[in-house]
DNA sequence: AAGCAGCTCAACCGCACCCGA
DNA sequence: ATCGGGTGCGGTTGAGCTGCT
């Protein structure tokens, strides 16, 4: 137990240079753990806890800076669907990344959509955005931004319970022309097609045509989303070009009218990329989202 | 240039759990 | 059985940054 005095001298707020030092240099010679000692031998008038949180969520080498690349993001969202606000666990399946990072991006990324599409961040609408729009947004940045399959290079990535690795079966809305799905996707979009665990009423076309119904993203919304998506004439030819900013997550795609539509779309069978009752595209139930009030 | 609002993220807080004495 | 220290986790806060007016 430390003295009242030892309390009152204490440092807390950001770290300076030279702490960051002391600890850096202290836990090279003598390792991580014992945290209270750890902070008293190496001099910081810190607690045992801020050494702790500034070294695993700052200081330790192999963390990454840097945006989330959509890969990064795309597993995010599955692990969140899959495990609720368990943060920790998901940053294990993230190679340096932090439980404190993936936190704050969903925070202050992913329920700040939901806010801004005045949706419950756990509800049904939400879950259809996420699924129908920006994952194979996701998909469709990592297929631009990167080769070999994402997919192939994340181990143990498994889209839902089944064995199978049921990549998203949506089609993204008409924004022609559309680079041409990774192979995983179709293998797993057709194989998918013919499972039985609720996936297999799933038909590409069905969805490409429900999609068809989905109004133009425009060149210049208006909506509550900046589009990052720019539609480029190019002899004659349009090209999606997407690209990330620091805003960019994705999900800017999804305005309120597409999301109308989605809502009529309950009208017409649930969203052809909704597989069955209550299981998603990853095969995940409905419950999923809702292990935590987000 | 200044003021303001919104956003990001490092850091803190409180609680729960584990484990050894 | 229980007590206390150590640790981990999720929620929250606030300083600093950025962009807009």
């Amino acid at each position: 137990m430390s003295s009242p005095k030892e309390e009152s001298e204490l440092r807390k707020g950001p770290w300076t240079l030279e702490e960051d030092s002391l600890l850096i240099h202290y836990i090279t010679r003598h390792g991580e753990g014992r945290w209270n000692m750890l902070a008293k031998s190496a001099g910081l008038k810190r607690t045992g806890k801020s050494c702790r949180l500034r070294w695993l969520n700052y200081l330790k080498p192999d963390i990454k800076r840097g945006n989330l690349t959509p890969h990064e993001q795309l597993l995010i969202l599955e692990l969140h669907s899959k495990w609720g606000n368990r943060w920790s666990k998901i940053a294990q399946q993230l190679p340096g990344r932090t439980d404190n990072e993936i936190k704050n991006y969903w925070r202050t990324r992913v329920q700040k959509q939901a806010r801004q599409l005045n949706i419950e961040s756990g509800s049904k609408r939400f879950f259809d955005a996420v699924r129908c729009f920006w994952m194979p947004r996701l998909l469709q940045k990592m297929e631009q931004n990167s080769s070999p399959s994402p997919y192939s290079s994340v181990p143990n990535m498994n889209f839902g319970n089944s064995a199978e690795a049921s990549i998203p079966n949506t089609r993204l809305p008409s924004l022609s022309p559309s680079p041409p799905p990774q192979r995983e996707f179709i293998d797993a979009a057709n194989h998918s097609s013919s499972m039985s665990n609720g996936i297999s009423n799933f038909s590409s076309d069905q969805c490409s045509m429900k999609f068809s119904q989905m109004p133009e993203i425009s060149e210049h919304p208006t909506g509550p989303f900046q589009l990052y998506e720019h539609n480029v004439h190019h002899n004659n030819q349009i090209q999606d070009n997407w690209y990330m900013n620091t805003n960019s997550y994705g999900m800017e795609g999804v305005n309120l009218d597409t999301l109308s539509i989605m809502e009529s779309c309950d009208n017409i069978p649930q969203l052809d990329c909704h597989t069955g009752e209550s299981d998603w595209v990853f095969g995940m139930g409905d419950t999923l989202w809702n292990m935590d009030a987000m």
